[in-house]
Formats: structure tokens, C-alpha cells, sequence
RNA sequence: GGCCCGUUGGUCCAGUGGUGAGGACGCCUGACUCUCAAUCAGGAGGCCACCGGUUCGAAUCCGGUACGGGCUGCCA
């Protein structure tokens, strides 16, 4: 039975790349009748606060991956599992595959002077008995990690450093401890980024010295900003939650998600995870690093508000809207803002006319708009919208009138009077805007605007 | 510096030895049209990084080069 895990270190947010991991692994279990399993690496005390872990669980249950699955299996703690971790630097210490060693990083750039050539290998027969304990690896040959997605890749061993794993107040270090656990929990795919490739060589020797057979590899691209560059929380937009907030759906982040570093194949992409998920495979994963494209996923998030049941479109721009404003109102303009907007929070520009006492203006709509007989149109305008049936033709009709009277088309006719009534140059169908605003107020609205306009 | 990984249109993926290299996002044009979308119909854009080799035949196999990236901590 194929085990996964997914195992971050909580930080403050959760990263777009750990969800994309995090996803590819819920598929591989979910595919298979496996077990995903969540472990939470908190052994570095200086980033590791409680709530940080409930966000890594919020933001799993948000792209689907939740503890009810039966797949779902944790979360554990790394920390709980210190002894263990201890247990085996003991055992590798007995078994003379690691030694205690006392050299200070100073020492080393010392002797070898360079930052980066790596331990020398000074503390390996001096039979200490306290200090950080080191692996001891093979100074010929080569480490093999063979990866369903890369191959076979192999690493010099000469190149190999004898690495710690605790140190020296005897707490033990990532590459052994996640190694440990691994082992402990059965766990039979290492599923996780290029960047771990290196500890992946570190780890091959580590496995067997446990008395494990070491598991499937399969090490993901990484995921790049426009400057190719790992996405970093310093300079990029790299919190799911921001997604979130910013009125992205799940769905459609899962989507796209899944398509970074691999296609479903096909000439289809929108596709529902219950689709998607069987069709997953590590061999198909792409080993180049891939963009993560903004535009698209707005594309995607798109194509899924449309797909929404109008009520559950409605509801969930709720959050984006003032909670004193009218639903009932809302309701009415709704459907005409689900085809315009491709993230949920941009909801609020599109209807927040009919709420305000006065409009948003920004100088630049209003100034583009006012150009060509503003004051002839919006006085025309405002005669009609007194005595006008008051349906969305018949206000169209009328301000086709007073175009025509003006020698203009109603394109034109009717940027003063959108800016006007909405106070932006672009929006919602125009008549029915007005239709819902009402007459008192959009009579109201005009007069402002003329009255803006000096006239 | 050392080790490792990668390279198909701007971007994300298909294509894994055999007719004109496909799809998606983006971009452009047109239709529709009260703005913007949506929708529909078209279009531009790739000598598959480069060089050499293997082969009757290569985007697909091999080698090298260039460029990009990752790792290089008693962090995870």
C-alpha cells in the first residue's frame, strides 16, 4: 500500500509550491487507496508557534485535503518523536557509522579555507565522546537516488561531506530526524521538492544504516517567479491564503495547481479533481521548473465563478461586500457581475454604486468621460429619467434620443452617464444598473454630476 | 568554487524514433454590443537552446557547449 507524507515546517503562511506538493501526494494516495500522511516539522523551535500549524490545516482542508478523508492520516509532530530520533544517533554511534566531532564552523574554514569546501573529515578517528555527531560517508564511489522523475542520479561520493545529524547539545538535525520518520510511519513514496534533492543523496545512506529499505523518490520542480527564481515569500505572492482572501476558489487553485510540472494530457485542462486525480503519475511529471502564472489561474478562477450556481455565486461575495449593504438589492445585479469578474473581491467595484451615497469617482474615468457634450447629454438625460417608464429599454431608449439629438451614438452618449450614475467608465450593463438604482436616486446622481460639471 | 537538475511558440503542458509539432493562458482581428466582460469565428507566434554523433529516419537516443535554476548551515 503506497504511504505518502506531506511534512512542512510551519512558517507563517503556507506556500503556493507546499500546496502543489501537498496536492500531488493527495492524489497519489487517493488514486491508490494509500494514506496521506500530514507531519508537521517543528523541530526548529525559532519557527514554530501553534497557530502556524492551524494554518497549514485550514489551508490543506481549503484545496480538499482534509482530515474526515479517510486517506488523511495525522497530523504528527516531528518533536514528538525526539527520542526516536535520538535512538537512532545512538545506534549509528554504536555502530560506528557517525562520530562525535567538536569542530567549530571557524575550525573548518580554517584548515580548508574555503566557506565551502565541506568537512574535512578531522574528527573521524579521534574517538570523542561528546559534540555534534557526524554520518560518516564513502569516500569513493557514487550515492545513487533513483527518481521516478529524474532517473537515476547520481552523486560522487568524494564530493560527499560526513554531514551532521544532531547537534552538539545532542538534538537531532532535518536530514536524520525526517529520515527517522519516514521510517517509522511506513512511509513508501517521498514525494517532494527538487530542492530536497541533495538531502535525498544524504538520505539513501541513512536508510540502510537504520536497517530500512530506502523508498520511491520523486522530486518536484520547482515552482519559479517571471525572473525564474524560486518563489520566495520575501518578493513573491506565495501565500495560499492570499489567494484565498483575494477571492480565488479552491477549485480552480487546485486546478491550476495540478497543472505545474504536469497535464492531464488531452486537449482539456478545466478539469474537476475528481477527473483529474485518477489520471495523476509521478512518471508523467515534468522535471523543468514552471511559472506560476498568475493570468492563468485568474483565467481559470474565471471559467469556475461562471460555473457557479447563481446563489452560491452570490453567496460567496458576501465576505466582499459591506455586511449592512442590501441582498436583496445584490440579487439583482448579480448575474450581471458573475460573467465580469474573475476573482470574487472584484465584486465590490462592480456594485458598490448602488449602496454608496455617492459614487467612487476617480478623476481619470471622470475626466475621460466628460469630454464631448457632457452637459447637453446629462440634462437631456435627466428630463427623461423624470417621466421615462422605468425599465431598462425605455431608458435605453431614451438616452438613444438625446444622443441622436446631439449627433452621437449611444456608445458615446453613454459614458457621461455611466460615470455619473456608477462613477467609473466601466461596469455593469448601464440601463440596468439604473433600472435597479432606482429613479429618485438616479435623478439625484445626474443632477450631482452636472452640478460637478458647473453647469 | 563544488555537486546536482533543467532547456518544445511569451507562459503552462501534450508529444517518449517515422506523414504538415498539438492544446491551454496571454496577444491580435472580426461578429455581437450601452462600457467591460462572456460567447462565437478567425489569426499571429516554435527551424522543439546550440553543436556534433547514433540511425534509412530524431523534439524524441548519446556526448559536448551555452544559458537558466537548485543545493552547498550544529535551518527545515
Amino acid at each position: 500500500m503506497i504511504r505518502v507524507r506531506f511534512a512542512p515546517s510551519p512558517t507563517g503562511m503556507f506556500h503556493v509550491g507546499g500546496a502543489r506538493t501537498a496536492l500531488f501526494n493527495w492524489a497519489l494516495a487517493e488514486q491508490s487507496g494509500g494514506v496521506f500522511v500530514l507531519r508537521i516539522e517543528d523541530t526548529d523551535a525559532s519557527r514554530n508557534q501553534p497557530e502556524w500549524t492551524e494554518g497549514i490545516i485550514s489551508a490543506l482542508a481549503w484545496i480538499g485535503i482534509n482530515g474526515t478523508n479517510p486517506v488523511f492520516e495525522g497530523p504528527y509532530f516531528q518533536s514528538t518523536f525526539e527520542p526516536q530520533h535520538r535512538e537512532a544517533v545512538a545506534k549509528l554511534l554504536a555502530d560506528g557509522r557517525a562520530y562525535f566531532c567538536d569542530c567549530t564552523r571557524e575550525d573548518l574554514v580554517a584548515r580548508t579555507g574555503s566557506e565551502h569546501k565541506g568537512y574535512d573529515g578531522h574528527c573521524r578517528e579521534r574517538g570523542l565522546s561528546a559534540g555534534a555527531v557526524r554520518f560518516r560517508t564513502p569516500d569513493e564511489g557514487v550515492t545513487v537516488v533513483d527518481d521516478i522523475i529524474r532517473g537515476r542520479v547520481e552523486f560522487p561520493n568524494d564530493a560527499q561531506e560526513d554531514f551532521v545529524i544532531a547537534r552538539t547539545d545532542g538534538s537531532p538535525l532535518y536530514v536524520l530526524a525526517n529520515a527517522v520518520d519516514d521510517i517509522t510511519q511506513n512511509i513508501t513514496h517521498v514525494v517532494r521538492g527538487e530542492e530536497h534533492l541533495g538531502n535525498a543523496a544524504k538520505q539513501v545512506m541513512l536508510w540502510p544504516a537504520l536497517g530500512a529499505t530506502t523508498p520511491v523518490w520523486a522530486h518536484l520542480p520547482v515552482i519559479v517567479n517571471e525572473q525564474r527564481k524560486k518563489l520566495s515569500k520575501r518578493r513573491d505572492k506565495v501565500a495560499l491564503e492570499s489567494y484565498r482572501d483575494e477571492g480565488y476558489l479552491a477549485e480552480a487553485m487546485v486546478n491550476y495547481l495540478m497543472l505545474l510540472g504536469w497535464g492531464p494530457g488531452g486537449d482539456r485542462e478545466i478539469m474537476p479533481w475528481a477527473e483529474m486525480m485518477p489520471l495523476f503519475s509521478l512518471e508523467n511529471v515534468n522535471s523543468a521548473s514552471a511559472f506560476f502564472d498568475e493570468k492563468k489561474l485568474r483565467a481559470f478562477n474565471g471559467e469556475y465563478i461562471r460555473a457557479l450556481p447563481l446563489e452560491i455565486f452570490e453567496e460567496r461575495c458576501l465576505p466582499y461586500l459591506d455586511p449592512s449593504w442590501d441582498a436583496e438589492l445584490f440579487s439583482k445585479v448579480a448575474p450581471l457581475a458573475q460573467t465580469r469578474i474573475p476573482v470574487l473581491s472584484e465584486i465590490r467595484q462592480n456594485v458598490d454604486f448602488l449602496f454608496l451615497d455617492e459614487p467612487v469617482f476617480d478623476e481619470a474615468s471622470w475626466d475621460k468621460a466628460m469630454k464631448k457634450n457632457p452637459v447637453e447629454i446629462l440634462t437631456g438625460y435627466l428630463s427623461a429619467l423624470e417621466v421615462v417608464n422605468w425599465d431598462p429599454e425605455s431608458l435605453k431608449d431614451a438616452l438613444l434620443k438625446v444622443g441622436e439629438e446631439l449627433g452621437m451614438g449611444l456608445s458615446k452618449a453613454q459614458a457621461p452617464v455611466r460615470v455619473a450614475i456608477t462613477g467609473r467608465t466601466v461596469g455593469l450593463p448601464l440601463f440596468e444598473s439604473i433600472e435597479v438604482l432606482g429613479r429618485a436616486k438616479s435623478v439625484e446622481r445626474v443632477r450631482a454630476a452636472l452640478a460637478k460639471l458647473g453647469a
